[in-house]
DNA sequence: TATTGTTATACTCTATAACTATA
DNA sequence: TATAGTTATAGAGTATAACAATA
């Protein structure tokens, strides 16, 4: 389906590392593939992932862990439920990575000032710290991970990502 | 980091699930995140591939399954090894993921022309006729993930995330 | 000596059912 | 009756070590 695989706008690079392979290969075999945006994104996410973990994993956080601080940092007093929605995480997982963020001392937990059944999130004085410190590497892998593009290209792939799964 | 989440070209979609949640939540705490490209991408991803799963689930293939066969059909003669690295799939695994195409008929595995070691993948027969129809339904629901977005958007973001990913 | 394919296995991540305390 | 948080556990996905056969 879709049988032009790429646009006049999109050249081809050039053939290179196919000198250690099979040398005459030009296609190999995932033009189809790249018609789909669920591949493109899927191949996206998981370079612009390991970016995120190269500059990251010194602080010992997964991406999980990175955006669930984060929440907590920008939106103090947030619930265990609310993370788990922004961030399509089952409760019962939730639960277990709140229980370990805890034993490392990142976060507290007080009580919902108007609901006794839940708990307000915040990031404790260590976890603020820390999260100082991994925001800024995480921007900073970030940024390496489009350094080729330019900054007009990386607000317009911003916009329309955030088209795709902003509802 | 990176005071301005949100820039002007990309208006807040006015509230619209408040109601049943907090009410007032202008900013939920990921206004951070979303500077992230990684973050974008990654979301976007999964909404993406929630739709490929929801068109292609009748045929009982998971995104690996689907992208495995997917070479296969339009480069024949490809090897594990080779689909390992083109996917991102370690060996031991990618032999169990086949094993099972195997048992299922969808796949044929030939004797390598030049190295010993390797097997030839193709599609079979019925092969063939499950990706014809899977890769018209997986089309399909890509396009329907994408239907908000103009042919350009979808154009530039294609080429964008391509450009992320492809070196 | 390096590489392909393979086995076995450990580890991590994700999902389901069921319980309690409160709304 | 519904929801927040929790426990226990099953299931799926991913990773490492080691081996035989061939390059």
């Amino acid at each position: 389906m879709t049988p032009s695989p790429r646009a006049s706008t999109t050249p081809r690079k050039t053939v290179k590392k196919a000198a250690a392979a099979e040398a005459v290969v030009s296609d190999n075999g995932t033009a189809y593939l790249e018609t789909l945006m669920g591949y493109n994104a899927s191949r996206a996410s998981q370079t612009m992932v390991s970016h995120f973990m190269r500059g990251v994993n010194q602080f010992d956080l997964r991406t999980v862990d990175f955006s669930v601080l984060s929440i907590m940092a920008h939106q103090p007093g947030v619930t265990s439920r609310q993370l788990c929605q922004l961030l399509n995480v089952l409760p019962p997982n939730m639960v277990v990575l709140l229980r370990d963020l805890d034993k490392r001392g990142l976060i507290e937990r007080t009580p919902h000032p108007t609901d006794g059944r839940a708990m307000g999130l915040s990031l404790s004085t260590s976890g603020k710290a820390l999260m100082k410190k991994a925001e800024k590497a995480a921007s900073d892998a970030d940024a390496q991970g489009t350094a080729h593009l330019t900054a007009a290209e990386r607000k317009t792939l911003t916009r329309l990502l955030q088209k795709i799964y902003i509802r």
